[in-house]
DNA sequence: TGCCGTTGTATTTTTAAAACTATAACGAAA
DNA sequence: TTTCGTTATAGTTTTAAAAATACAACGGCA
């Protein structure tokens, strides 16, 4: 028995724009260079991925990826600087979030090992 | 925007057992006395709540519930003393996450207000 | 100009979860 | 022994999310 601490980031509209999903994405665009490869090695459609994008791009404000149609190969998708701050940020937070409460579960549950 | 904590319990074989969904149900059974009445209570199928007792309480070990069929009104449903004392405790510790995860929020995310 | 692999959009299909339906079994009490 | 409203089970239907498909647009480059 475990339990598992889940983060997700809503919007005002209280739809959820951020999360896990979101989050391995962007790290997949980030080392595949492109939107699609991206969205293939998670076995995600891209039609959903590009969704995720732009989803979350406008609860936040900002572009989280600048995307480039066309030229040399095609094009592809690199993570903006806001991007990879937002993207830090919230994996120190959740990060934090899941360490704070391990210890308590220590706590609330010490027959668990 | 804001930050929303989930806490949910998995069973060995990672199948997820309990969580909010399971803890609003037992609160039903207990103010209603029925199973059936708490289901609808929520706008909860009948089966889908049977279904999540008795998973819930094969991962645990131990009845949530006493469910008792026939009899002067029919029967009813309502929570064994192990059933509280777990109720009590996953609404403590979730409690205690939820408030954590809220204060390190406002040290990762000083601007959002 | 033609080619390439991407982004972007729209639509259809598939799939899995949820909801619904029907029915049996139960047991106290009248 | 009949009635009642519940628990319990199985099967069907509905629904919404996910996946798949098709195709246009883009823009370097040979």
């Amino acid at each position: 028995m475990k339990a598992v601490t889940r983060i997700t980031f809503f919007d005002d509209n209280e739809e959820k724009f951020f999360g896990e999903g979101p989050c391995r994405l962007l790290h997949a665009v980030e080392t595949t260079g492109s939107l699609r490869a991206a969205a293939l090695s998670m076995n995600m459609a891209y039609s959903k991925a590009l969704r995720i994008l732009k989803n979350a791009e406008k609860a936040l404000g900002f572009p989280l990826t600048e995307r480039v149609t066309g030229g040399k190969n095609g094009g592809g998708s690199s993570l903006t600087p806001e991007g990879k701050e937002w993207l830090k940020r919230y994996e120190d937070y959740r990060d934090a979030c899941v360490q704070a409460n391990r210890r308590l579960y220590l706590d609330f549950f010490p027959e668990q090992r």
